[in-house]
Formats: C-alpha cells, sequence, structure tokens
DNA sequence: CGAAGTTACGGATGCCGTAATGATG
DNA sequence: CATCATTACGGCATCCGTAACTTCG
C-alpha cells in the first residue's frame, strides 16, 4: 500500500470517478493511475471502485470507508509538510482563501495589505467562489481558509469561527422618495422595486425572512452575486439596492445615498473557517487575527480542540462578536 | 515522503532513539532505515532527531509534533488494512487482547472459548502485563483491546468502557477465628495478616483507601500481582487473603473459605478500550459484547463517535452496569 | 575497543510514460 | 465513432542489503 495509490484513488473519486480527469490533475498518465489503483485493490483484495465493464461507476461501500481514511492519510501528510516548514521558514509558504465577492473587494483589501506587508514571502492565492464552492474547497483542502456569510452548516468538518455581524444599507438615488421618510419600515421598502443579492449570497436569507415576516412579498426585479453589479442597476433606476452596509463606500459611492436599515433585518455574521485536523501555520493564525482581533491564537486552539459542532457553539456562544460598520 | 519513512521514524522513536534496535524489530537493515530517516528530514528540510555526534539522543520540537502526524498516519493505514479485510473475510482477522492475569484467568477463559468456536479462523493473541503496560500496547496499536480495572485514566488516546462491577471476597483457612464474627468490619480484618494484590493491580487503590478512610494501617505481609499467588500463602497459613471475588473457584479452592465483604469496599470497575479512531473488525465487536453483553454496537459506535474523555463519561453515566458475583 | 550511525556501492524491484488493445454508449 | 479503461513494454529512479568507515563513551 502506497501513498500514491491512495492518492489517485482519493483524486478518482473527486473526479467523479474518472481516471483521465484525475490523470489530467495530476499531471500524470492515465494507464498510471489506473494501474497502480488495480494494484492496491488487489492488494486490499477488495473492490474499491465499481466498475461497469471498464468504466468506473461508483465506490463499492468497502471503497467509500476507505476512501474516508485516505482522506484522513492525506491530510496527515500535509499536516507534516505545514509543520517542516513552520521550523525551517516560519515566514513563507502559501496562503489560500476561498470566499465570495463581497469579502474579497470590500472586506479583504485592507487586511490582505497589511498581512503581505507583514508576510511578503506568504504567496497568496485567493479563490472566488459561491458559499458552496467555498466550504467544499475548504473541506477538501484546496483552500486554507473559508470565509463566507451563508450556507456554512453544511460543512461538517469544518470548524467555522464567527469573525464580525453587519446589517444592510438601502441604496437609493439623489432625490429618491425614501428618503423623506423618517424611519423606514419593511412595508415602505416593499412599495418600490428591489435590486439586491441572489439567494445563497450574502445574507439574502436574512432578507426574505425579514419580508416574509412582515407578509410581504418584495418585488425584486434584479438579483446579482456582488455589489457592484447591485449598484450599477441602482445607478441606472431600476429600483432601490439593497447590499451589506461594508459594500458601500462614502467617497467612490458619492452618487448615491445610503440608508441605515439595521432595525429591518437580523444581523448576519461572517464566519472564517478552515478544515478540522488541519495543522494552521503560525501567519495564518496570525491572518485569522487580522481579520477578527477577537479571534487570538489561543481562542483559535480551543476551538480547534473542540469535536463536535455542538461544542464550538458553545465555546463561541460566550464571545462577543464586533459588529463591522 | 513514503510510508516507510514514516514507519521508519515511528520505530525508532518506539524504540527509545535506536535505530539498530527498530532495525530488528522491522527486520530490515539499520543502513536502510537511518538513510531513509535522512532523506525524510532532507526532503521537509527539519531534523526529526536531536543528534548528539552520531547517536540519535531525542526528537527535535518538530520532530515530536511530525511524530504524532506520522501515528496517525500509520493508524489510518491499518484501518484500511482492516476495513478491507472486514469486506472479504469477515471472519478471520486477528485479535490480540492485552490484559491483567486476573481478567486472562478467572473471567476471559468462558469468554475465549465461546469466541473461538464462533470465529475458528480469528488467530487469538493474548498479552499478559501491568495496567500500565496493558494501556501502552492498546494506545500504539500492539493490542486491539485492553483490559483491565487500574489506571486506566492515564491513557487518552483510548477509549475505555466499563465492562462490569466487583468487588472483594475474603479467603481463610478452615477454621479461621474470623469465620465465628457475624458481620466483618474494616477493624477485624486489620487485625491479621493480609496477603493481596500490589499496588496498582485489580484494585488495589480501592482497598487501601478503605482502610485509609477508617484510620486503619493493614498488616499486609505478602502482596502479588495475581490470586493464585495470593491463594497459595493463604494455604502456607501465612495470612488471610483479599482477592477479586471472581477469582474464588467454589470446587478448586475448596479448601479455603470465601466470605464476602463487598460492605466493606468501594466497587471496582472492569473496562475494556482500544485506540481512539481505530476500526474495530465485526468480530471485534462480537467479543466485547460476548465480555459485556450491555455494551452491544449501537453503544459502541457512540463511544466511538465521542471525541473526549467527559463526552464518553457522560455517555456511559446512563448505562448501568452490571456486578459480576 | 565496542556499540551505534553514516557513507559507498551493486543488484533488483517497481514506477512511470508511450503505444496498443479492448469496452462502452 | 468517440471516450475511456486496461494491457504491454522499455527506461529509469530508487530502495534495500552488504561492506567499509566514522564517531562516541
Amino acid at each position: 500500500m502506497k501513498l500514491q495509490q491512495l492518492r489517485y484513488v482519493w483524486e478518482v473519486a473527486r473526479n467523479g470517478m474518472n481516471v483521465s480527469a484525475a490523470a489530467q490533475s495530476l499531471f500524470t498518465s492515465q494507464p498510471g493511475i489506473s494501474k497502480q489503483i488495480l494494484q492496491l485493490e488487489e492488494e486490499l483484495g477488495v473492490q474499491i471502485f465499481v466498475r461497469n465493464g471498464k468504466h468506473l461507476s461508483g465506490l463499492t461501500p468497502a471503497g467509500q470507508r476507505i476512501l474516508e481514511e485516505a482522506g484522513a492519510v492525506l491530510l496527515r501528510m500535509d499536516n507534516i509538510r505545514a509543520i517542516a516548514r513552520e521550523f525551517t521558514d516560519e515566514k513563507s509558504g502559501s496562503l489560500s482563501i476561498a470566499t465570495t465577492h463581497t469579502q474579497s473587494r470590500y472586506v479583504l483589501p485592507a487586511i490582505i495589505s497589511r498581512f503581505v506587508s507583514q508576510y511578503p514571502s506568504v504567496s497568496l492565492h485567493m479563490h472566488q467562489g459561491t458559499p458552496l464552492q467555498i466550504a467544499e474547497m475548504a473541506a477538501r483542502g484546496a483552500a486554507d481558509f473559508a470565509i463566507a456569510t451563508e450556507s456554512m452548516e453544511l460543512a461538517g468538518d469544518l470548524i467555522m469561527m464567527p469573525c464580525y455581524r453587519w446589517n444592510r444599507v438601502l441604496l437609493l438615488p439623489q432625490g429618491h422618495a425614501l428618503l423623506a421618510v423618517e424611519r423606514l419600515t419593511h412595508a415602505d421598502i416593499a412599495r418600490f422595486p428591489i435590486v439586491t443579492y441572489v439567494s445563497g449570497f450574502t445574507g439574502r436569507a436574512k432578507l426574505d425572512d425579514a419580508f416574509r415576516a412582515h407578509d410581504l412579498v418584495p418585488h425584486i426585479v434584479v438579483t446579482a452575486a456582488d455589489a457592484d453589479v447591485i449598484k450599477t442597476y441602482v445607478r441606472l433606476g431600476v429600483g432601490i439596492g439593497i447590499v451589506a452596509s461594508m459594500a458601500w463606500d462614502a467617497t467612490k459611492d458619492a452618487d448615491l445615498v445610503a440608508v441605515d436599515i439595521s432595525h429591518l433585518f437580523d444581523f448576519s455574521t461572517t464566519r472564517i473557517g478552515f478544515r478540522r485536523g488541519a495543522v494552521l501555520r503560525g501567519y495564518m493564525l496570525d491572518f485569522i487575527e487580522m481579520f477578527a482581533p477577537h479571534l487570538h491564537p489561543a481562542l483559535i486552539r480551543a476551538a480547534i480542540a473542540t469535536r463536535s459542532q455542538h461544542e464550538l457553539d458553545v465555546l463561541f456562544a460566550a464571545v462577543p462578536i464586533p459588529i463591522l460598520r
């Protein structure tokens, strides 16, 4: 049983049981993978993949369990490498962050610039994606961190830690009728066409919840995955915008008026997460602390020590989470 | 980075940083190990072992952390093999039990005989040792199970499950003066020379505690690791014996009188334990259930799912533990 | 000087990539 | 017929064991 074989099995499974695709993503030949997998199956005396003639179509029950263990092995191997680098080049390495547009455009730039000046030898990789893609990248180790607001619950083997809470602003063109209203209500807003996030992004769920709770059906005319697109349509006069407060820039967006509407919606919490069991480099701890100063290393270690989602919740129930803006 | 290298590092560390000993225990040459370890250290760019000239004298901090991860990798590799065998030969494999004299002599024979008749193709290995040795064997994977009564707390990465509770009997020669006493007290017993277990074995601690709680200093004249030796000295008239109740056999020990003294001492709990994270074969679950019928597979799975000693304690707080005899 | 670890070297295993073959839909 | 997995085969790395060397107590 060799490590390569486990890596091959893992990668084939990751690529939907496609050996050719796995070969490409590992920069090796397809027969090589095929052979090693056959060899492993022979050594173990067990089929890992279900074969339809010559096509791999799924995992056997044994294969599923073996795959889990193989994943654990590969994670540990990465950990060994990370530990070694930590003791040689404590200031260099790579940091790969998977996140959404909102974070990478509005929140992270300030943090990243501090980070790169402190760790010039760390090569940084930012991956943008949907919250689901983000969680998945972190879970399989393709990214060190996932940063997002929504749908992180599904990721059972991620440790997600709350970073900050935020709410929404209403974006209005200059002179809009709603500017005359003293204290906005859900009903006021629902009277106008709305431009906001697509569902699954940037706290969209809580927005829908609030209207539903007031028996209102908002008229949402345009949805986008990012605030830049939303602003564009607001500027075109298509509707009024609802975006995360951190997406409004007082100088760059001076042609629009932002009205705080945090009294109308529940606060959303943005979280940072990493794979349970993964070793965090020193600069990774530092990055987290730059991003969320209340997450000091001792607290992160406590979070790592938790063994279930429940314990994690209990731990952070006692920690006050800052509000952004 | 190769698996062999991790295995070599692990085995060298296990053998007190002795490469030659590790080579012997792995049935390979010493230069081979030396070279692979050097190679691994070079690849990682980190010293794993501290060297005094040409002698290995300890682990570097990096080495300690790498060793932990290496242990996890090796465990997972074993798990993969176990899973594979489970799906091919569900009835064959090996079962290695580390336990104390008391268990292997008095309690296990009945269980083992049922087990071997049900699983004739499972090769059974019994290792006898002190409770400490036993825990250590299970913790490093040299034994599948540890079964013992004492000092299992130190083994943080073992899952220990309570099997049964038991107490002590007083072994007296025929016609001994104490036979006339209606309901024995600690003081009655402390008046005579005592033959019992050495400390660290078979609930000896609770015995000492009980006397201490009554401000008595028992006169212990002979201590032994097993009841057979204790009985021998009782027969010689050296003193009165205190042994676990399951160590008294009504027919074989008919020349001695056993008096129940469970009202004088706290019950001790015998536990079975295995390495956290290890995969249990089907026959292993069966073995546990034969030994402790209340530990049915669902409960064992629940125990495996716990992630801390505390959770484990909570789980079993709700389970009634049978009393033996 | 003995025990223990590292370096040197030759033989054999086995991994990988290219090319050809066999299945599948 | 196109895609995909397996078989065949040759070059090359590398792993292992024996032997010689070095270093420490």
